[in-house]
DNA sequence: CTGAAAGCGCTAACAG
DNA sequence: CTGTTAGCGCTTTCAG
């Protein structure tokens, strides 16, 4: 021990360079670096006198506590980690401050992991964030099946709006055949005559979730379901674009549409600009996510909102307590919500009031 | 040794609760954990069949490494920390993005804090994240002023867009005002007259100094500057809209402006189209940033761009550079580029070219 | 209330 | 090529 102190000596360059410990200050005050650690951790068992003293030393000395040391024989590690396909788009963005600001708030840093959709990078991340002990993992998967990529997880995880789950994990998610439900129950109301729907992928479990949403609403209210006006086709604006465009050609063509997202209803919305189509009155509009630029002022899209940071928020809680008390296999399903702006009636454009 | 061996045995069920070590294999090998450590980290000193045994062990027991058990030995973590205000922005979702994925390919991972614009929080992090030893910390400060906040970070650093460095930090930045002398230059080659200035906060740094490269770009072809029509405000599209209000309720007012960046200027810009101006042709506009709005159809904003993914990656790519090497103070200044688009004359109006 | 000692899981000399 | 030993900086029994 004495030996050890005397190295430690050896060079006081290195004391600037490298960061000091406990030891440092133990025996800088001539007391067991046991009683340091005490002391900088609040224990009630140490005498407040040389608490004090402790405390004030540490702060001289410009102490930072090692949270890797402590990590080590604590066996955590007070950082998670949230893995999702892609940063820039709003709607991970919005979960992802939801999950940092109450993560931290909590005492947790978050590791951002970005996919860029892509299934091997996911399962690099899962790797990553297990070696660096991470106390939990929220993620966005990739896969949008049953496959299950990720059975050896030994880490507390909840999904959100994946479909790649299976029973040993917690998820959330937004219900989106209510979600279609509303939107198109909305559309109706506003006396819509024929109602189209515009998707995404085919394959994709959401977007079939909300095509299912489109069809309850039209059978509840007695409007035929014309598979002539359902067309998927991807989840960009471009496909919304031309999906719009050949729907509007048809001899007997929609006066609305719900579309599979916003990126799409972008797309469609501005096809019928360009045809010269009154929006609200002749065509409305519906989409889904409410993405940051649906409450433009040139855009103002209808649209159904999922409460992306409730759902960041819960999501980062039910991780939390499964840390905390290991218990597994929650799921939760949020309630979207109806946003009416200016693409659909009974509504006047919002002159003047901007919201951004 | 042995004794801790035993105890280790002592319960099945354990060893699936917690992660095996490389011990555990060792045991089961029957050999030195030295051996394996090094067999598992690829050394060549070791025999290559005994290696391989070891590797499939490892494969087998479903071994993970522990990055924190490494890192506390080797002084590093190969982690990073980003320090932002919002990452519901895109210009920052952007950036990050760019950090993040350069990172991963570098074998770094990103600790993501969110400010929130809060002076406070910034501090906290910077904090938390020199506790957890990152490797090195990006931010994009809150405090934009010259006030030394952070004197005592002892971890590689890089500033980005910050006015508050001092020559021991690195940073990068945008040359604003090239890029408010380019928007400039644009407009007045697209011969609009009278060019104002719509702005956000007064004692923002990079708005004053993109206001400059205004003034740079009236006073060399020979406009007048006119501060009746240079007005500054808030970095919201409220503001934009209001300050625009004002500005085409002038006796004599300008017929285009340069907006400080492009959340205002889709303000201006929608306040020009409710005037029932024809954008571009009565009126011209051009804003800073290109974010993602910008591109949408509905908006197709002519713009300054600063080229978002090569910040991020300069960025990253500095900070390893100096966690390697320890060479600090570099200092990198990058071009922006004119984006234009609908809202400068000299273009048609981008119809069925989507890009988003 | 305080200290000595063990150990978290791993790497790194230093001997063989 | 392999094993022994000594830590990394901290927390945690276990004795005083």
């Amino acid at each position: 021990m004495d030996q050890w102190y005397a190295s430690r000596e050896m060079s006081l360059d290195w004391r600037i360079i490298m960061s000091i410990t406990i030891k440092d200050i133990a025996k800088k005050l001539d007391i067991s670096y046991t009683t340091v650690s005490r002391a900088l951790n609040r224990s009630p068992k140490v005498n407040s006198v040389t608490m004090e003293k402790i405390i004030q030393e540490a702060k001289k000395m410009g102490y930072q506590p090692n949270a890797i040391a402590r990590g080590l024989v604590k066996k955590y590690t007070k950082t998670i980690g949230l893995i999702i396909p892609d940063i820039t788009k709003s709607y991970f963005s919005e979960i992802a401050r939801s999950i940092e600001a109450v993560a931290s708030k909590q005492g947790y840093n978050v590791l951002l992991c970005n996919t860029n959709w892509d299934k091997i990078q996911e399962i690099t991340y899962l790797q990553m964030l297990q070696e660096k002990r991470v106390d939990g993992i929220i993620m966005k998967s990739v896969v949008d099946t049953d496959e299950n990529l990720f059975n050896n997880i030994r880490t507390p995880l909840v999904l959100f709006n994946s479909r790649a789950y299976n029973d040993n994990y917690n998820y959330i998610e937004t219900d989106n055949v209510r979600g279609g439900f509303l939107a198109v129950k909305h559309l109706i109301e506003c006396e819509y005559k024929r109602i189209g729907f515009i998707g995404g992928k085919c394959n994709s479990y959401s977007n079939n979730q909300r095509l299912e949403g489109y069809k309850r609403a039209l059978k509840k209210y007695n409007y035929p379901v014309d598979e002539g006006i359902i067309v998927n086709g991807d989840f960009n604006t471009k496909s919304g674009y031309d999906i719009m465009d050949r729907l509007l050609k048809l001899k007997n063509p929609p006066d609305a549409i719900f579309a599979g997202n916003d990126v799409i209803a972008l797309g469609a919305l501005y096809c019928a600009q360009e045809f010269g189509l009154n929006i609200p009155m002749d065509f409305g509009i519906v989409g889904f996510d409410n993405v940051s630029f649906a409450k433009i002022p040139q855009v103002q899209l209808s649209t159904i909102e999922q409460p992306k940071y409730y759902m960041g928020k819960r999501a980062i809680e039910m991780l939390i307590e499964e840390i905390k008390g290991k218990k597994r296999a929650k799921k939760i399903v949020v309630e979207p919500k109806l946003i009416i702006r200016a693409t659909t009636r009974n509504r006047k454009i919002n002159h003047g009031r901007l919201v951004i």
